[in-house]
DNA sequence: CTGTTAGCGCCTTCAA
DNA sequence: TTGAAGGCGCTAACAG
């Protein structure tokens, strides 16, 4: 007879009554301590099985104080951004024994501190906050009862610990995976400079020019993190410096919008105009023609690291470290700055 | 003197102590109910507040049965469809007061049994489903302790509650889109044949077809789900069937590799050519030039619908419907079909 | 080795 | 209107 109602899980009483032992007894059994006879536990782990025992993790948080459970508090879950690092710190907990609650606060102030207290009550062990732009967010305050790391988007509390890429290198490795490739007139295309990333990522790339030798041909053009401005600026920029031998764009849709104007206006890319891009969004860099060198920020590992400090948090062995952390990017190169053999 | 330290969160018997009242008062006080004096419930919240008490969740669930979390157990959390739907389910639960586990099973079997057994005893009132993709997978298998709903990908199990987009309806909606702007000699462009979603469109499309008396110019041709496979395919067909005046594509990333390539071969779009994607993957579709006409299957709505049905079941007034409903989709009307007036 | 007992934090009868 | 007591499922001392 198949039961195909769903039933009521069984609780270790159950298995206890079942394997005729105390509750105690059943308990250390299915915890593989030591100090149970063998054929006890045999008894124990069988009747289980038969119940298909499943142990109750909240009950279990209660006495161990414990929930094994982090709360990962967004602001944009659509944003780009968001994924690769959600991504990494769920892998990096999967790997052992937590669960992640995802909350979408949606940009909304109001909403986050709807969940932040949500997640609280829950007891999480810890709280990644994850940032959609790198520019500071409002800390969610200090003296919470559990260790926050913020993620993509520092703190602005320097008491907070903030894990954020670093554009300023990865605009600095750009010029220099330029310059290497022999380019010295080279122009630049970035996003919106109400951006930290859009001004971070130019003053790398300044800095790096600075040091070569070089300066930028033309003013750094900055305006929005679009394809269509890709498009506009690389055709002012080719019309206006038609000497120009390499574009850095800000971003990947921007690189994407100066490679098809390059195209359309009969520039040969990489032989006559070198392009990169910025964030190495495969989906945009591998179809690109050429393909697309970009800097990768490394989120995926942003994300491990954010997860990996708060398990170091929990062990609470170490001291909790502060203050806003860069961590490196690297540059992926493609046939849009290199042509392929 | 602020104290920075992480600090152990306040329990009810401190409320209770701190408001001299008993354990059992002053959670009646907090909770709302009538038989507790007024200046009595005063003293409780004011205890309250100033102990910051947050409610334990945990606790409270270990009583009532219910833990006030679902899991959500996906495939593949890179996926372009996971994200829509997880944000419409988080959005719907949001609006109540329950918390989302997330999982990402990386489409391995053996992760997802890890993952499902970690949310049973986690004790999630129930659990979604997400698969990417639209071909039927494995059922977590019948009589669950709690309720399931597959979302995307449909259970292979009739007796399990599936909701996944009416593709054969998209693909008819596409070409009644194509016929109602008079085109006539239309062609398609398929993705990965082994797909259902491939397999789906194009039967769709080729009922609307022979409904308006019609038949596709050319063999349907289906590969892949890629930009490259979209500019190869749409140079061939453009070679062999120069009269075609529409593609239908299978996705908007094959869509977008079609209109480049009409572009470079000096078709104009939407006035020789009318080019319809499908996803409404608005990323690219707003990105491309003209922006694409596109089917949408309102996946964020799916995502919702399925937390509702969580929602039904947990109410449990209402029987927990069964078997694989396909939900409706939308065509989005851009300037690659339909010329800007 | 095994079982008894006391909580973990909260809610819910049931008396007082 | 209040408070004492029992229990949710489990773990961690202690005794036996």
């Amino acid at each position: 007879m198949i039961d195909e109602s769903p039933k009521r899980a069984a609780t270790l009483n159950d298995v206890a009554e079942r394997a005729r032992v105390s509750l105690a007894t059943a308990s250390k059994a299915l915890n593989g301590r030591a100090d149970v006879a063998e054929r006890t536990r045999e008894r124990v782990l069988a009747a289980a099985a038969a119940l298909e025992f499943t142990p109750n993790a909240v009950a279990r948080g209660l006495t161990s104080g414990r929930t094994g459970t982090v709360g990962l508090l967004t602001s944009d879950l659509e944003g780009r951004f968001m994924i690769p690092i959600l991504m990494g710190a769920e892998d990096a907990f999967g790997a052992g024994k937590i669960d992640v609650f995802l909350c979408d606060a949606r940009g909304d102030a109001v909403r986050e501190q709807h969940h932040l207290r949500a997640l609280l009550s829950r007891r999480v062990d810890g709280i990644i906050v994850v940032g959609d732009n790198t520019d500071p967010r409002p800390s969610l305050g200090r003296n919470l009862p559990v260790p926050v790391v913020y993620a993509y988007a520092p703190s602005d509390d320097p008491k907070d610990l903030s894990l954020t890429p670093d554009n300023v290198t990865g605009g600095q490795e750009a010029i220099e995976h330029l310059v290497a490739c022999g380019r010295s007139r080279i122009a630049h295309i970035g996003g919106d400079p109400a951006y930290a990333a859009a001004r971070d990522r130019l003053k790398g790339a300044q800095q790096a020019l600075a040091a070569a030798g070089l300066s930028f041909v033309g003013t750094p053009m900055l305006s929005e993190w679009s394809e269509r401005w890709g498009r506009a600026a690389t055709a002012m920029l080719l019309d206006r410096h038609p000497e120009i031998d390499a574009i850095f764009c800000g971003s990947d849709q921007i690189a994407r919008g100066a490679l098809d104007v390059a195209r359309d206006l009969g520039r040969d890319v990489p032989a006559d105009i070198a392009v990169m891009g910025y964030d190495n969004w495969t989906l945009l860099a591998e179809a690109s023609r050429p393909e697309l060198t970009s800097v990768d920020a490394n989120l995926q590992e942003l994300g491990r690291a954010a997860a990996q400090r708060i398990f170091d948090a929990l062990d609470g062995t170490q001291q909790q470290p502060r203050g806003v952390h860069h961590l490196p990017v690297r540059t992926v190169i493609r046939g849009s700055t290199v042509p392929r053999r």
